[in-house]
DNA sequence: TTTTAATACATCTAATACTTATGTATCTGA
DNA sequence: TCAGATACATAAGTATTAGATGTATTAAAA
């Protein structure tokens, strides 16, 4: 990762909520090619993170899945659940609220979209 | 903490560099208030946390130390060393740039200072 | 045609960082 | 006088995750 991993702690979860709210369904390397993707390879998340990390999105009630078979390849698809979309734009909100208060810590100013 | 702990996960040496090229020289409590008051109370960090991280700092020659007595009270300052310095302006400037990811990526906008 | 890279799932170990708990001691104000 | 704040610090336990490894299929290139 470009990044230090460190940095990108705690954020796995609510990137992938993000990511479900937009796409309603995706799938484990679906996630980890659209992160590669929209962050120019800036952050690239690891296998290891990752499954771990859904299949306890999906313990919590977060996620429902559904698999399918694309021939003989099985692909798992993750969606949010009712209370997923609720925690979704919680976590969203309070990494919104998390990135003001470090701004104005570390004095950053920040490009405007 | 009012946040959620992941969240500030990776970037306690950030804040720590960054408010010791303000302050010249801190000494750690001061540092915990310091970032108490600057962040309305929503950062709060622990004795725990904190000393082992500036010892940490000071083996890596980023900082340097002086101990000085308040009475009878030990009190140990901190300050950074060159290195420290270059240190700083690297983190903080890593840390903005992954800010600027996570907005574009959680589609996240921030309030200008 | 074969073999490499990409797709797609997943687990395990070791390292790291942090929280929580604990410990010591001084100073100040009610 | 004694509770709360100041000030240092360590230790044990928890949690997270990077990196390694494993299995198998499919597509593309050599």
């Amino acid at each position: 990762m470009l990044f230090s991993s460190e940095l990108i702690k705690g954020t796995l979860k609510t990137i992938i909520l993000k990511l479900l709210t937009e796409n309603k369904r995706m799938y484990g390397y679906e996630i980890t090619q659209t992160v590669k993707d929209l962050t120019g390879d800036r952050i690239q998340l690891t296998e290891g993170a990752l499954y771990p990390t859904l299949h306890a999105l999906e313990a919590e009630g977060l996620l429902t899945t559904e698999t399918e078979y694309i021939g003989k390849r099985v692909r798992k698809y993750y969606s949010l659940s009712k209370e997923g979309k609720a925690k979704s734009k919680e976590k969203v909100s309070e990494f919104a609220d998390f990135i003001n208060t470090m701004k104005f810590l570390l004095d950053i100013k920040t490009k405007q979209a």
